[in-house]
DNA sequence: ACGGTTTACTCAAACGTTTGCATAGCCTGA
DNA sequence: TCAGGCTATGCAAACGTTTGAGTAAACCGT
């Protein structure tokens, strides 16, 4: 017999029945000691494993949770999946992983796929250019549960880890104005980013208090390419009021405006200052990096949504109707490398 | 019915057998052209779907591919992970990650956690502290085949791709040597890494070619952390042979290395020129880069991997002695940033 | 009209495990 | 002694799909 042993095999061997040797195997209260011990023997010395995908099958579960980002290289989304990984298999569940590539095409392709695959659960950042959530809505039929990350639709009643931008860029501006910087500009990513508007909100309210109002004009937006920040950069620098500091949407976005400036001859942090947000291990090795970094902590975020997703799976099983929804912010935090 | 359809509902409410709607589905010849249209107008009525676990349990192959990398989370391996995602994404398979974080019995556990999933099969690159080999050798019992990704074990008989970093140190060394330099320095890492053995190879290859022999003196190792890099650097710039170069063994020991050399008020590509393996994006942002970096085109070794990855699986069907292993060697290429 | 092929379908087993229900044997207490 | 209650086990169905083997009916040419 060149298959690998089976629990029918073990139990044809022993004189038994499938079943005693299932809860055998399980140490099932109700099977005698000495047969327990048997089966014990018997499935060692066979080096006997259960076949997962026969559990899989009749448990109609997979202990395996889906997973889709944008992108898996990125910097941001490889801390997070680190971070989902750690969490998930300290909980023995596996990961399955796909990348959306910001196309809408391929996210609900593979949100098919791991529907097929019978994941337990979903978790996802979805894709800059998806419009339409029916993908997603539908796995509720399926009683998949989804926990969104980092970017979140607008949909009622859903589950999600974020970081809450607004106010980390509340702390960040306030902390520019306490440092005695009046003249504030923002570099914003494209408008139709979630992660954009809420810096926007953050940087409006922040300012909204003090007297020296919300100015548009200080307002550049980037497409997030070098030339792009080159550009917001030099916009910003132009303007008719002087900026003495720059936020910028994300660490790259600062270093380009950074690049820029100092080609304008300008002092890094001391004429203009730069902050933004990331905290990514480049600023340590550049010599003009920004001044204040917002964390966004994208392991731990990992990790909480993962939590999350799993407490999920596990009261599905009791209380099917549960009608709160998980709504985590993380906190960010300010970094002065 | 809350329960999603199945075969046997359709076969049931058409009044044939479940073997006819599993033909008809598939377009089976032998069905007739009547009944396969009044079974996939139903299928789709219903919204059937396929129930993959029963499948894959079935048919003893899951379409699932397992992924084991050191970290997730390291630029290099996230750039692998996406070209792996994106090749087995398009031959419709899916990806089952874990990450060892360098310990050999996550490793291990891992390893068995995707042989109970049955995946079909298995990319690895192996953790640093790996010195036993039997969970891969194990793989073979079961028919899992393995391609190991850039750390290769010392194993007979196995197939694997990566970046030739001998020739491309060579490569590198021979350019510096061209170049003018006579004394050129290396940062190696860690001895036991297949990695340092290969540079350290073409390291001294490129040289023993030449006059000016090769001194042990002029290398260093770094365990990769700051500081032991700080002190290889330290180390060669004190040398009795003054270096006009040092070769780092990836960017961020570059960076390091270039970081220290500064503050000793260096002049960074002209008193020594430096140069690094990875071509990571922090170079175009950093004042001082290396001069050359070797690029392993992590993301398209990835690709290969998955490719050959598939092969295997394919030919696995048909001829089972299959004896040519594949040793893909992808080249590196060098980079001026 | 009859042997033989083709067409269109059915049957049943198989994949490996779990689990509700049945049951045989034994013990216990009144 | 017997009802009742354990203890240890077996039976069979179920999960959904695929597939080899079998077969009834229709069709063919002669």
């Amino acid at each position: 017999m060149s298959n690998p042993p089976t629990i029918k095999e073990i139990a044809k061997r022993l004189n038994i029945s499938p079943s005693t040797v299932s809860r055998a195997l399980h140490d099932h209260p109700s099977i005698g000691l000495r047969t327990k011990m048997r089966v014990h023997q018997l499935a060692k010395e066979l080096s006997y494993e259960p076949n997962q995908t026969a559990i899989f099958f009749q448990q109609r579960k997979t202990y395996t949770l889906g997973v889709i980002m944008p992108s898996l290289s990125e910097a941001f989304f490889s801390s997070a999946i680190s971070g989902i990984e750690d969490a998930a298999n300290k909980n023995r569940y596996s990961v399955l992983m796909g990348q959306s590539h910001d196309d809408e095409q391929r996210e609900k392709q593979i949100v098919e796929t791991m529907k097929n695959h019978r994941v337990d659960g979903i978790i996802v950042s979805i894709s800059k250019n998806t419009v339409n959530y029916d993908h997603f809505e539908m796995l509720k039929k399926y009683n998949i549960p989804i926990v969104f990350f980092d970017r979140i639709p607008k949909l009622p009643n859903i589950h999600y880890v974020a970081c809450d931008m607004e106010a980390g860029t509340i702390q960040l501006v306030n902390h520019l104005l306490k440092d005695g910087h009046k003249v504030i500009g923002m570099i914003n990513g494209p408008e139709k980013l979630y992660a954009s508007q809420q810096r926007l909100d953050g940087y409006i309210k922040a300012l909204g208090k003090k007297p020296l109002k919300f100015d548009p004009s200080l307002i550049a937006t980037t497409d997030l390419t070098c030339e792009g920040n080159f550009q917001a950069t030099q916009q910003l620098l132009s303007a008719k009021r002087k900026v003495t500091a720059i936020v910028a949407f994300n660490d790259y976005v600062a270093l380009d405006a950074i690049k820029y400036a100092r080609e304008k001859k300008i002092k890094i942090n001391q004429d203009v200052t730069f902050v933004s947000y990331a905290n990514l291990p480049i600023s340590s090795y550049t010599d003009f990096p920004p001044a204040i970094t917002v964390d966004q902590f994208p392991y731990l975020q990992g990790q909480k949504a993962t939590e999350i997703l799993l407490e999920l799976l596990e009261k599905g099983d009791k209380e099917q109707e549960e009608t709160t929804y998980y709504k985590i912010i993380v906190e960010s935090k300010l970094i002065f490398p």
